[in-house]
DNA sequence: TATGAATGAGGTTTCATTCAT
DNA sequence: AATGAATGAAACCTCATTCAT
């Protein structure tokens, strides 16, 4: 049934590594767009040129798959984040800066900011996964924020303050970044400069947390 | 089990000025919880005490029932807010502080804080309810804070700031809390104490923006 | 419970003997419109301004409701007819020309019309009222027309031929009338004048069972 | 009670080109003898031999489905007969037992009876439809009877008759035959052999139309 | 591997029927 | 006698999943 191998090489090889990444990738997209419950395999599969069937050789199911979207996309940008910092030295402010202007270019300008978006909305239908996102991500995005400002704190560079509080503030406005565009960004004439926003940010803790 | 049955209970009973409340509650909750799409209208039902079809003698669909949520519980916290600030006299930073715990007491302590988690999660889902929702909620929320920096920039008790950035980063902690109750803060053992939260941001947002 | 019976006269007297009859009248309407399956109660009971509560009052259900409106309004439309009919002395082809006249006149004419589209659209979801029908009105409708052409052939006035399928066709273009009425009518500009469709059926008939 | 299971057979069957045609041949039937709503369309499914799910794959709505089947099964009918029309040679008469033998084969003996039951049961309910079916195969037929009129009359061969009421009435008897297949003949022990009726219908308008 | 026709559980919605008032 | 709020069975329709090709 089967037509005989001596037909060179076959023609999907690249494709067919490729196809679990581009699934991921337009399940990410539809995911972050409709929600979970909203969103249509038959889309999924669509977006990314396959069939309805193919996408099950990959995924044994729409909740692997939806695993799988968080997963992949979110863990190489933490690590990146961490290996940036594991090797950092200079002052708490220097750090801080360094932290919020990597999480920027690694998740806030990427499209991995589809994932914060997606977490928080599906977080209460998919506690095993949010335990997960919550372990691996969250606690470890507020470690970085609390190192640097113990680090601020300790070195008389920034006032004492309640860390745990602290931390939560100074991520809100950039996760906040990621949830606006996939919702009600659309609604908006403009959005400022992210640029100008990071900036703004920046300027406003520094000096918020200055000592003295 | 239960009591002898013989009192013979009346099926049900006619309640039907208190309904549309005791439903509206009872889909925002879960809207809020599950998403819209994941959201049965049984369950809507069936929280408020009545059977699936008593729902629809009070809303037309599903997206009606959504609107109406979202319509319901918002528009009154916003008018209360803005009538609290139109009769303050004091200074910039009292202003400030003044609307943040409003905002708190009003918005994040309640029970309408799942109205943006909802409204952010399903904004693309509902781009005519988002579109209202933006226009009379948070438009109206952010002139709130732009007024306070703008009195506060033009007395010279805060630096001259990018208002439209700085609004946005002002508002995001507080968002942020909401979205975080009802979403990944089923992961965590414990949360930070409300009133410390907001006194540190307080602290934070007024050493910031003040001036010199 | 009950309230003192000193209340002089009840105020609905009249009312409560008229109400079966409006509702019979308002579900004949709407079951030759709509057909019985399309046909809601609570339109039914609105039509004869009441609730739909009260037309249980006086119908077990929905198809007790749709017996008593094909029993109610044409047994004494038929009877009318026989009743016509016994009386009469004269030819065949007057014999004839009364039936045709008098059926027009209590049948195709009245409200009665939608009796004989309704009972062709649902003969097959209530055999038990179809056979009601086909015997109570049905079949005594052949006999009057069978009668007639037994004289006429009897008395050489008309050409002898098949009874059986002359009574069918002659029965045909009354009865189309009426079904035409309840449905196809509303898409044509207009209809030809009933006296002239009528006289050219008789002249056609009369014309075509002439004998020699 | 089966034959054993062991073989495996497929659980189903794929046969898309089959399918749609399938498909309108089961809901016409079904449609024919219960009406549009009382319709399931589980059943037309199950006639069909497939599931509900399948259904859909071919037809968007119930209501398409409905229009689906009444075009399909009335257009090619209709085009048939004009067909054989237009290229007969011969005197009115002869032509007027064109038609209507035509009819018979084409319409009145084979299933497509079902569709003018169909319409003019549900003609109110989905008006748009009517109007197609008034346009394409009510006014067509009209004209065709209209034709054979006024050619026999033009030619003296039949009497000077109002050709509107006389098409109408020539069309009942056959129209009529459909009806009553699909409903009342039900109740009936015996109907008329339709040779027999199409014969003695001919002999009896043949007669009445003729001139002198 | 890839496809997409087929399935059927499950959700929204309608409406005949009941029953407290 | 009359009302209309409440019920829940049943219908339409969707879509995750399966499987023959």
């Amino acid at each position: 049934m089967e037509e005989s191998k001596t037909r060179t090489e076959p023609r999907w090889e690249r494709r067919k590594d490729a196809r679990p990444s581009e699934l991921l990738e337009a399940a990410l997209e539809l995911f972050a767009e409709k929600g979970y419950a909203a969103t249509r395999l038959e889309d999924v599969a669509g977006r990314a040129g396959v069939s309805k069937g193919t996408l099950y050789l990959y995924f044994d199911s729409k909740e692997e798959l939806f695993k799988a979207v968080v997963r992949g996309a979110i863990v190489p940008a933490i690590q990146d984040a961490e290996h940036l910092l594991d090797q950092f030295e200079g002052d708490a402010a220097e750090l801080l800066r360094q932290i919020i202007v990597g999480w920027w270019r690694f998740i806030g300008a990427s499209r991995v900011s589809a994932i914060p978006k997606l977490m928080i909305c599906e977080a209460r239908n998919f506690p095993e996964i949010a335990e997960f996102y919550y372990d691996e991500v969250v606690s470890r995005g507020k470690r970085m924020f609390a190192r640097a400002l113990q680090r601020g704190i300790e070195s008389g560079q920034f006032r004492p303050l309640d860390i745990e509080c602290t931390t939560r503030i100074l991520m809100s406005p950039l996760l906040m970044t990621c949830l606006w565009q996939h919702s009600l960004a659309a609604c908006e004439r403009e959005q400022p400069d992210p640029e100008r926003y990071i900036e703004t940010y920046l300027g406003l803790v520094l000096a918020g947390l200055r000592n003295g």
